[in-house]
DNA sequence: ATTAGCACTCGAAAGGAAAGAGTGCCAACA
DNA sequence: TGTTGGCACTCTTTCCTTTCGAGTGCTAAT
């Protein structure tokens, strides 16, 4: 962190050495040393040599050492020139690929519960924890129904403009009149479509129930329920799956460590979203230890592909780990799952199915 | 197991002893020895003549030693008796029974996704691991709506006999007239209510279509949407939550134990519902270690509160820890949730709301 | 029937020695 | 100048031994 932070450029030795530790690292989870590096590594050189460079690439911050006479181990640093540049995006293969296919069509039937379907699968797949979250920007009322069941019971039925419908039915202590919630009905699939959730103010549900001769309170029963709608509907909705995986990983072996991640992930995860903003659709994050903003992640990484779930929603699916990770196969396939769900769920524009890895990788600019 | 089996009946004494072994353990997770607890209960005797008692009741298979010279530790025979009989049936102060049910009305505003919000609500309370179960048996449709959007868009709305409403947006390749959906509509409506989900028959479907006239395979995927909804509706639904409050258990400090329990329970707990057959709401039933039916489960104990969701409807809501379990404080929880629960979803025979205790606690018979 | 006393057991904690992996550096070499 | 073999050194890990203490079981006295 303190010293050797000039970017200079590593010679092509460096980055081949360098991505041995992490691969090897990645693999092992133990401090990787020269003897490994020269018989994994194929560059035709004795370990004394690799020493040397390794020690090179320690004073630089790319690697550091447990304690002295111990392997070598990554550091952020390491694993972020590793991410931007030297990792092999890894392809899939066709059965792979074809396999999360076929899981994602088994799962998304229905785009509803599609969230946390998703993020159980990328769970599954990666063995890490994994989430997903969705934020939606504006959402306004497409179609306003009212079903009349008996004299107090009715069905409200929304229909909003990302093309979900939501219901509720309604109890009330007194009779209505079939007539009025007619009237009603008609009022508000004119009055309340198209409209935000902060267009839905006092003087509208006032003029409405006016209009409509309601002296009964029905139509604030109403309105209210549209409010909920919008406000639900507007709000991101998070997820997480799979929080045992991270007791698979051999850094979270302590419980305490394991028990602090685990229950600010199953917290909600709402603050994981980490540098804020979504970014294009189809981009893959890594953020790597420290780069977290939330003091829980600081060692450890996450890695975010993002989709496009059309008409204005944004959608992460995330994986969180150690960072020691096996960033290029988790990137690899958080991207055909996202992809996937933009395919489904976005306005179509996502590219066709065999399109898989134009894995954009990307992440912060490194400095803190 | 083997010997002592049979159930003598234990002095006022001994009773008091193991009851303090349980209570004792439960609090500190070590064996308790003789001395604390002739410190702790008020008996007038020595360590001296409770090691006597303490060696009868290991004898008896109450107690058992983790080895010699140290303390003594319950055994699920044990725990077994200090359930059905010793444990003093905790009430909650007021205080923490308001504060329960405040919190259960925040989170139940929508009956819907109750199950995820009450499982976390009892994983709140207890500190423990939480699950939360429906079976319902035979659902019916109670009505059936179509709302025509456009020529080929429309949203079906069907209310079942446990009054939720369900709805599907149907988008067809084709374009429908609005009259044949109308009279799909009331075909369905008088066709397809107060019939259970095997009374759906292809036979049924064909003659609903022949009378609509439908001639674009319309009616089919109307028919197809009742079947999935039914067959959703009539399926148990099941929630975990909280597993990772699992670690705060010292005898889940093993990670490698802990990630089996954990994965089994996220798993999805299918199998919890241990002896079958939910029993009567109200009861609250005590499953201890090797009681349990799941392998998983041989040394966790389960505490199971059943509750009336109405209409056919029977829930669970439970908690999973380990045999070291303040079954007390836990039974208590669950039972003023599970009231909560009937009082609020069931036919409103429950009992109101401040009848928290008739906790009748019930369990195993004991022998294996 | 209870109790004080005491020897004994067994795990947990503490100390220490040996093993092993890996380094840093130096001197030799191409 | 870059590379390599050799070697001493460091530090962790592992295993063994010792010590310590809590708690028991038994016996003899009350």
């Amino acid at each position: 962190m303190q010293a050797g932070e000039q970017t200079m450029v590593l010679s092509e030795r460096k980055k081949k050495i360098l991505a041995a530790v992490v691969d090897e690292y990645v693999r092992t989870a133990e401090p990787v040393g020269s003897k490994a590096i020269a018989a994994k590594a194929g560059l035709g050189c004795s370990p004394a040599t690799i020493r040397n460079e390794l020690a090179e690439l320690v004073s630089l911050g790319y690697l550091e050492q447990p304690h002295t006479s111990a392997g070598r181990v990554p550091t952020p640093m390491g694993y972020r020139m590793y991410v931007n540049e030297l990792m092999e995006k890894q392809r899939l293969s066709l059965e792979e690929t074809e396999d999360i296919n076929r899981r994602m069509n088994q799962k998304l039937r229905e785009l509803d519960d599609t969230i946390s379907d998703v993020s159980r699968l990328a769970s599954q797949l990666t063995d890490y924890p994994a989430l997903a979250l969705t934020t939606r920007t504006t959402v306004t009322i497409k179609r306003f129904d009212i079903i009349y069941v008996d004299a107090n019971t009715f069905i409200i039925v929304v229909m909003l403009s990302d093309n979900t419908v939501k219901n509720k039915l309604v109890k009330l202590p007194v009779s209505v009149d079939q007539k009025l919630v007619q009237r009603l009905s008609s009022l508000f699939n004119s009055g309340f479509t198209g409209i935000t959730e902060d267009a839905v103010t006092p003087l509208l549900i006032n003029s409405t129930e006016r209009a409509a001769d309601d002296t009964m309170g029905v139509t604030s029963v109403i309105a209210a329920f549209a409010i909920e709608v919008l406000t639900e509907a507007g709000a991101p909705s998070a997820c997480v799956s799979g929080e045992n995986r991270l007791l698979n990983q051999p850094e979270f072996r302590d419980p305490d460590k394991a028990h602090r991640l685990m229950g600010y992930l199953s917290g909600g995860g709402y603050i994981l979203p980490p540098n804020a903003n979504m970014d294009e659709a189809g981009e893959i994050k890594v953020l790597i230890g420290p780069e977290n903003v939330a003091e829980e992640l600081k060692d450890s990484s996450v890695v975010i592909a993002t989709y496009d779930a059309g008409d204005n929603t944004r959608g992460m699916i995330g994986v969180v780990g150690p960072t020691r990770m096996d960033y290029s196969a988790v990137a690899a396939k958080l991207s055909i799952l996202a992809a996937g769900l933009s395919r489904r769920l976005g306005g179509g524009e996502a590219p066709p199915e065999g399109m898989h890895n134009k894995l954009i990788i990307k992440g912060d600019t490194g400095n803190e």
